[in-house]
DNA sequence: AAAAAAT
């Protein structure tokens, strides 16, 4: 059986490898890293979770050993489609390249300007970018691409979707034609070929063969549910509330505000549940994914940027609070579970509106799934006319829904998802905040998220006669930023839909302007 | 019906 002892790979490179624990290579780090090691262009097909950034950065790792950096003049270059597989492969070299003295570069947009430049002063070996920021440092004149050996384009195809491939081809034009290229794609659609053709010479195809699109481990459901948001989210509260093996989730949506309403939401019923789009400012970003790593966040609401490559271990639960419109969305999103042969579920909420999508769903994975819970013909009517409606109430989820679901709220109080009943004042946390680092090394996120008691302390609100509680240093934490643009008005959305309607009780009382970080319940 | 990425 091949190690990673066969495939000759230097022995600083071997021992980080040992050290991190692994001796089998995967199929694609078993087929890329020789040819790689012998300067050959490779051309990788494969999806993430198969191993296939180490299948670049150790024989990167391992041929960087022969000469060094030059100021301005980086000598290899890792092109990324978002900040957060950027951030990604620049742990795996902090990971494999700790028997090196490497200075690695991350250039994403975001953050400033003045730690990158420093780096690229210096003289990076290794430059892992996303090609706005890196084109915006080479119109600034800050970069000479002429000294770049290695060259590496990943998730091509995901390039492809996001209108990078322009942006691709003018970083191409100022690297020199003796440079090797190692180019890796999930899919090979025929624009991603041509591109290779173009990009490539002579190149060692290694083709991994895809993880089982929807792996067998998945439990795969529809849920039938009306359009209106709130009851969307009446019905996905419930939904987690019934996982009695929920670890931790990633709920999707598919619009960045739906996102941040979301967020909002299940962040007022108590629940640990953090958020993750584009818009939200690159600390958030951070922070969210690392407190979701740590498992100091249960569930984590995102936009598509988290579906596809992060590299988030062991997700026992994807929900999909929308359907996604293009139906390899989905393929990738729920590939968030069931990761490594483990047990997973996925779980899509379904309206009457979206049901062409999930005919194309079922039709791409050449599968038909079960609803949970009746399929969109068994679903009762919305819930203001439910009790006029005459029909007969389904059992279970729908008996606690309907017009009475706040006040059976209101009773219960907010759940943790783990189905035990929340404190009516959830021990609420919050992220420290890490200074005015900008520059995104692992060291710089904060570890902990340290759980914060709140006094409770009736206050009034204007809004509402009901007592709520005050959080002690309600202004002591403005400068967190909020999974929501500043400049967005959210007041106005969130009165998109009475208050009654919405959410039920507010678990703590922070009138509304409530600072995110403080509504992530902590552990208990 | 969207998201992602440069400011």
């Amino acid at each position: 059986m091949t190690t990673f002892a066969d495939l000759g790979l230097s022995q600083k490179v071997l021992s980080a490898v040992t050290d991190a624990g692994y001796t089998i290579p995967t199929p694609i780090q078993a087929g890329a890293i020789p040819p790689a090691l012998q300067r050959r262009d490779i051309l990788g097909i494969a999806q993430t979770g198969t191993g296939k950034t180490a299948s670049f950065v150790l024989p990167m790792l391992t041929l960087l050993e022969k000469g060094r950096a030059r100021a301005r003049m980086p000598r290899t270059l890792i092109l990324e489609p978002t900040r957060e597989l950027a951030a990604q492969v620049a742990e795996n070299f902090e990971k494999y390249g700790k028997n090196h003295k490497l200075n690695v570069a991350l250039l994403i947009g975001g953050v400033s300007f003045d730690e990158q430049d420093r780096k690229i002063e210096r003289g990076a070996d290794v430059l892992i970018c996303t090609p706005g920021r890196l084109l915006d440092h080479c119109e600034r004149g800050k970069l000479l691409m002429t000294g770049v050996e290695v060259l590496v384009i990943d998730e091509a195809d995901r390039m492809l979707d996001m209108g990078f491939i322009p942006d691709i081809e003018r970083i191409a034009k100022l690297i020199p034609f003796t440079r090797q290229t190692l180019f890796f794609s999930a899919t090979m659609p025929p624009e991603i070929q041509k591109l290779a053709d173009r990009f490539l010479q002579n190149p060692e195809r290694v083709e991994v063969s895809v993880r089982s699109s929807t792996a067998a481990t998945v439990t795969q459901r529809f849920v039938a549910t009306h359009s209106k948001d709130y009851e969307k989210r009446a019905v996905l509260r419930d939904l987690i509330q019934k996982q009695d093996d929920l670890k931790n989730a990633i709920i999707f949506c598919n619009r960045k505000l739906d996102v941040a309403e979301l967020f909002r939401s299940l962040s007022r019923h108590g629940f640990s549940v953090g958020a993750l789009h584009g818009d939200m400012d690159q600390s958030s970003r951070t922070k969210m994914l690392a407190g979701f790593k740590d498992n100091a966040i249960t569930l984590l609401v995102a936009s598509d940027v988290a579906a596809r490559g992060l590299d988030i271990p062991d997700v026992s639960h994807v929900f999909n609070f929308d359907v996604p419109i293009h139906a390899e969305d989905y393929v990738h999103r729920i590939g968030r579970t069931g990761r490594a042969g483990r047990s997973g579920a996925a779980f899509t909420l379904v309206s009457k509106r979206d049901s062409k999508f999930a005919d194309a769903i079922e039709k791409l994975i050449d599968k038909k799934i079960e609803w949970l819970d009746g399929d969109l013909s068994a679903l009762p009517a919305p819930m203001e006319s439910h009790e006029s409606s005459g029909k007969p109430e389904r059992g279970g989820r729908d008996g606690k829904r309907g017009g009475r679901r706040n006040e059976h709220d209101r009773e219960r109080g907010p759940r943790s998802p783990h189905g035990h009943v929340a404190p009516t004042h959830p021990v609420t946390s919050q992220v420290a905040t890490s200074g005015h680092k900008s520059d995104i090394k692992t060291d710089d996120i904060p570890k902990e998220i340290e759980p914060v008691i709140t006094k409770a302390e009736p206050v009034k609100s204007e809004r509402k006669a009901e007592t709520k509680p005050q959080h002690a240093s309600r202004n002591s934490n403005r400068s967190v930023p909020a999974p929501y643009p500043a400049n967005d008005d959210v007041r106005d959305r969130r009165n998109r839909y009475r208050r009654d309607q919405d959410d039920g009780p507010t678990p703590v009382g922070f009138g509304d302007d409530i600072p995110a970080f403080m509504l992530i319940a902590g552990k208990a």
